[in-house]
DNA sequence: GTCTATATAGCGATAGAC
DNA sequence: GTCTATCGCTATATAGAC
């Protein structure tokens, strides 16, 4: 479908620029679903504000979850597009560590920030939708596969007995760090915090 | 308030008899916001849930908001009081530090596992509603204070050169850990993952 | 393809009887 | 205090004209 092909390649749904009707559509339902969240945004409301009529509206698009889902699809198909070239790209780094986390943390700070009002929207439906589940899930899945790979092929320099356990420790330092640069109001610089983390993954793998 | 007097004491908002109308509202309401959210909940099926009219729920309360809120306070006060008696009962265990970790990671569990399904819904809410974000941001500060004190306290002994950057570090590995074991289905143990997160915390704090 | 008008339904909230 | 009945509103979704 060339929508999809157009947004895929552009690799940012905000500056897509809406060439057709439907476009326009999901543009607009972005914003929306990205400003107010999911509940609180009406298809009245993204009809009105795309400049189409809400007959027009319904015209493309089933109801109002079929917009969201398709923007949730555009979304994903994006983020593990990336994902992928980020798996490719860390084989550089991997002979210096502390660049190879570094990297890591630096790509999913730029992935997360690209479409950072989205993902707090998803995060808030995780629990009761589980298309949304699943989709952040395969994310989640496929950072961690990475870790995990990075953790069993520098296995003999690394001093930790619960391989396992590591990984997951590891992600969630890697995440909850990403989160808080991407989400929170700092109450301190970025760099201080990814140093600190980096230290604290080094020291955890390697002393 | 007598009805506030009962609940606080009994430190748990599910095992509170429903004695009179209100408690019963508030019973059902509080079931029904954790099990569909908060959107999905309607003052309608709260009351007849409650086994009364819509009437009498809104001679109680004035809103569907109002109810939420008097749970999202009953909760509140629950979560201050009982993390104030463990601030008391962390300096039994100062001496340990890897006990005084244990024992903190422990009880943050225990609290979030009682109201586990009421903090599914207020992390969806809180990007949408300022009142719950104030709330979340009120435990978390608590948290975080401890921890900082904790650093500043044992400053001396600790290996790293940027304190606030640590208590930072150091409260979102706990934060993490804590929300892995009481919300995500466990890949492997807990007991696993808290041994594995201590183990994290004590190389990057001493070594 | 896009519009206006409208059907439909559910929800929040109120009035007034008992 | 609690009930039934219902109002008013808004949201989703459709029908049919252009």
């Amino acid at each position: 479908m060339n929508i999809v092909e157009n947004r895929r390649n552009s690799r940012n749904l905000k500056q897509v620029r809406a060439f057709n009707t439907k476009e326009k559509i999901i543009d607009t339902a972005y914003k929306l679903f990205c400003q107010k969240g999911y509940y609180k945004t009406t298809s009245i409301e993204i009809s009105k504000t795309a400049g189409v009529s809400i007959g027009c509206f319904y015209s493309y698009f089933k109801d109002k979850d079929a917009v969201f889902f398709e923007i949730l699809n555009l979304y994903s198909k994006d983020f593990l597009e990336i994902i992928n070239e980020i798996s490719d790209m860390l084989d550089l780094y991997k002979k210096d560590k502390e660049e190879w986390l570094l990297f890591l943390m630096n790509k999913l700070i730029e992935i997360h920030e690209k479409s950072r009002d989205l993902n707090k929207e998803l995060s808030a439906l995780y629990n009761s939708n589980s298309t949304v589940a699943s989709v952040i899930d395969e994310q989640r899945n496929k950072v961690k596969q990475f870790i995990k790979d990075f953790l069993t092929k520098y296995k003999d320099d690394i001093n930790v007995t619960d391989l396992d356990a590591a990984a997951i420790i590891m992600y969630d330092v890697i995440n909850s760090i990403v989160d808080r640069i991407v989400f929170e109001k700092k109450e301190i610089s970025s760099d201080r915090i990814l140093k600190a983390g980096i230290e604290a993954i080094n020291k955890y793998l390697y002393k």
